[in-house]
DNA sequence: ATGAAAGCGCTAACAG
DNA sequence: CTGTTAGCGCTTTCAT
């Protein structure tokens, strides 16, 4: 409230536009613009920024919308977007849009963001509703959006994703060559994200001449938090003891889902990967932490994270507008929870 | 950028001011205030955020501090006071002040947030050194300061904490019943919260006339991330070997740490909680997914957050403006990972 | 209860 | 390269 850009103008003896330009970076004569910085430091100015975003209309901050912050695997991107920006001078807003998922909370969320005059938004994995009935659309038309795992193609939007449907085909592949010929599929509801590896599952079938058994493919609901792992334990166990033939593996679209599978195929009396060999999604912290380490697929979320943040901060600075697509190779880790079809099966 | 305060109230056929006293619910005629409001919805006019902050120095945003996002610890106070915030119109602004805890970032942080003019502080967790040196407190001086889990008696500062040398009580209690009497402390270096987990540790030893015997009291650093749990199993496996009385039952005062502590002792070739009784901090996720199932003090991080939102929330608008504190009490959770002290050792 | 007018602290033409 | 001069869109006395 005290001090303000006048009051340096005069300390340094030029103009509050002299003043302006040097925090901004313009044209001023090497001589008067370490005047002007010392005024500045001696009198421990700072730039007020609601007047300055008033102004431009810019305020140096990005909003962040994603659905969950107890879930690792958000939690690591968010980490990343966040250092990045800040690195750069840009304040990231972070808003959940709520783990349930829902389409409409999405919106408000980010028009919230937009009514605060953020200058630009990125959205990790946003709902399959809002990717497809024109939403991120309008909102690029708005300001710079920057997506992390949606779909390809919108205009205006620029994505950063992994290539789901190609870490699908190498898990599938691993197996297959393990010897597994009857794979299960476990995947969570309403998720844009599963719908790709479902795809994937089912392509990749089609193409080994093997049948696609909707008996394989088992969908839950809700499997966010932990509390649900009892429930699933059950549901697993169900599932697998009313099975004519059981698969020789499994793979499930997120970790905790893999700990439930886990929890299942031991209260069946089935061991991992004595009997089934599983494969989990996405190698949060509990990956490695699991009885047996789970064998699963890096998605290397740091590395969409910082690359989001990037893309962010080259539009808002002006370089490189065409919006872009910029798409990361998921990895295989193989760890313990993953074995060759036991030679049972064989004989 | 397009329409304005002005064209509202030529709408309404009113003057700026009272467009201006409808939104800030001043005494306007019931009619008038109709008038205007239609006049808004007509014109679909937004007030210009940084317009009004820069006249009134307000955002409606609460800054909120935390060591690191990965954590699950952490992310549940978030959410739940990013929720909390949201539902009260404001906006959390979010940084994270790295998990290094280093006392001068975490310095830094604050400092851009009250530069980017945020009406409040939500801290959590804060370094000894910033809760000891007078940091916060001139932080309180500036803007309303809540903080989490911090150190008591500071002024002007709200604290919402849980009482965390209660907890380490009833631990220490529990395990006494089941007859333990030597009981390993692991902890993290430089954190306040283990500091004062640690006094009551050494108090409850004092007052059961027990001794405090400082090779029971390991103290680990980095232990945040889990790419350091190798190195731990390393060191707790060498640890034990080392000791010439081993003990019955080890607190380890985050889950990450009780981790690392099950990986050495069982490739010492001990078991817990045959050999050696664990109990965990936190009640993270891990916890109940870990094998055996930890006994672990749930902090009510949920809670922790929403309180503390809440108490902003009031300062904000002018409400119990006296600085309070407010102490949950944590809960023993009692799972698999703890047992009576095995026979041979009464022998 | 309402209106007129004076800024909040800064940026951006436009001159010079 | 630098200064002058209008505002950005809202709030807030001070009148009426």
């Amino acid at each position: 409230m005290a001090v303000r850009i006048e009051d340096v103008a005069r300390e340094a003896g030029v103009s509050t536009a002299t003043v302006s330009r040097v925090i901004n970076n313009q044209g001023v004569r090497e001589k008067t613009r370490e005047r002007v910085i010392s005024a500045m430091e001696k009198l421990k100015w700072e730039p007020n920024l609601a007047a300055r975003s008033l102004m431009t209309g810019k305020g140096r901050s990005v909003g962040v919308v994603i659905p969950s912050l107890t879930n690792p695997y958000f939690s690591e991107i968010v980490e990343s977007i966040e250092t990045c920006l800040t690195a750069e001078g840009y304040l990231g807003i972070l808003v959940s849009s709520g783990s349930d998922r829902s389409d409409e909370r999405e919106r408000e969320v980010t028009e919230t963001l937009i009514k605060r005059q953020v200058d630009g938004i990125i959205l990790v994995d946003g709902t399959y509703e809002n990717n497809h009935n024109g939403f991120l659309v309008s909102v690029a038309r708005m300001l710079p959006l920057v997506v992390i795992n949606g779909v390809p193609g919108l205009e205006g939007v620029d994505l950063v994703m992994t290539d789901q449907a190609r870490g699908m085909v190498k898990v599938l592949d691993y197996l297959y060559e393990l010897g597994h010929r009857r794979i299960a599929f476990f995947r969570a509801d309403r998720e844009a994200s599963a719908d790709v590896k479902m795809d994937a599952y089912a392509r990749w079938h089609i193409e080994k001449g093997l049948t696609v058994d909707p008996a394989m493919i088992v969908r839950f609901t809700e499997v966010n938090r932990s509390r649900i792992l009892g429930e699933m334990e059950e549901a697993v166990y169900r599932w697998i003891g009313a099975l004519a033939e059981k698969p020789t593996a499994l793979f499930a679209c997120n970790e905790l889902m893999a700990l439930g599978a886990v929890r299942g195929i031991e209260k069946a009396g089935l061991t991992v990967p004595g009997d089934i060999s599983l494969v989990g999604h996405d190698n949060t912290p509990y990956a490695s932490l699991l009885k047996p380490a789970l064998t699963t697929v890096e998605m290397k979320m740091g590395e969409l994270g910082r690359t989001a943040a990037r893309r962010m901060i080259d539009r808002l600075e002006g370089r490189g507008t065409e919006p872009q697509r910029i798409s990361f190779s998921p990895e295989l880790i193989i760890r313990q929870s993953t074995a060759p079809v036991a030679d049972l099966y064989r004989k």
